[in-house]
DNA sequence: CCACTACAATTGAGTACGCAAGTAAATCTA
DNA sequence: TAGATTTACTTGCGTACTCAATTGTAGTGG
């Protein structure tokens, strides 16, 4: 009878430790295949697939930060990792001169295709093995509104 | 026509991205509640929790380490500052000597109980945000299968 | 009873971040 | 057009982990 208040539980609660327990398991088991296969982070993989999307193969550092949800700082460290290895380049903005462009380089490219082959089979393997497709399709969309209605500063209380 | 291929999006390269992209979102927002307000990270937490909820408020290191999803160096050191905090301590276990178990202390209880107050409440609203009580059910359900599947080991390639 | 393997836990070294503070360029204001 | 604010990015420092190697204990087969 001492602890039993917290044995009450919301389903919000419940997605939320579904939530981190999850993540946890299926980064621990993706990012081992893409680091000792391919060299590359999880972080490092959103980032080049996001550049490769990109118009001219380039974005601002700050976008990216938005899109992969780290910090300024965080992506300028994830950058100097790929710069290092040649997959990204530096470029410079001619309408202002603050910003720093991450370039995909043609090495970067051929990486993130190298890696992709391995990766996306592995993901869908991974997220088939308990989930037939219209769930996943579910999954998708609600995690997608989630991410959303915490990734917006609107839903932080007003003072 | 150059990086095209790399657009083609099954539904479960979309439910991972959202997964990583959500998980970065949520615990971001409420582990700078659980720090600032109660020194705590999201692992202090679900650790004391489950430390609570267990018997005689006590657990395997090897047992914690599974639930939330850590290596035991990552327990180790966890713990390592949850004693320093005073709220665990070291038990021996009479039958196996290698084990030293995590017993929550009466201060562990009391900080588990005060953090849950205000965690609680952030978690139902930041959930709650922008999905209903049905599709919390939902998805609550969809990642623990997800989460189970990642961490079970028969799902790993034959060889 | 002794060697082997298996397991619980810890430790040293390394990494991927975050935060706070700083610089430099752009923009807004008076 | 000078000063103040905002924006883009970087850097120093701290932290929460991971992996590989190590110690000590338990079971197991000869």
């Amino acid at each position: 009878m001492s602890a039993q208040v917290l044995s009450e539980q919301s389903s919000a609660v419940r997605a939320f430790v579904a939530l981190v327990r999850s993540h946890a398991a299926v980064t621990r088991r993706l990012s081992v295949e893409l680091t000792n296969d391919h060299g590359l982070t999880i972080n490092d993989y959103e980032v080049l697939l996001r550049l490769a999307r990109a118009p001219d193969r380039r974005m601002r550092r700050v976008d990216l930060a938005g899109e992969v949800l780290l910090t300024p700082s965080g992506i300028t460290r994830l950058l100097d990792g790929l710069e290092r290895a040649g997959f990204v380049e530096r470029g410079t903005c001619e309408s202002d001169r603050r910003v720093v462009y991450a370039v995909l380089t043609d090495a970067g490219l051929a990486k993130v295709r190298e890696a992709s082959a391995t990766h996306v089979a592995q993901i869908d393997e991974l997220f088939a093995a308990r989930l037939d497709s219209r769930e996943l399709a579910r999954i998708a969309d609600l995690m997608e509104r989630l991410g959303d209605a915490a990734a917006d500063d609107d839903c932080r209380p007003p003072e």
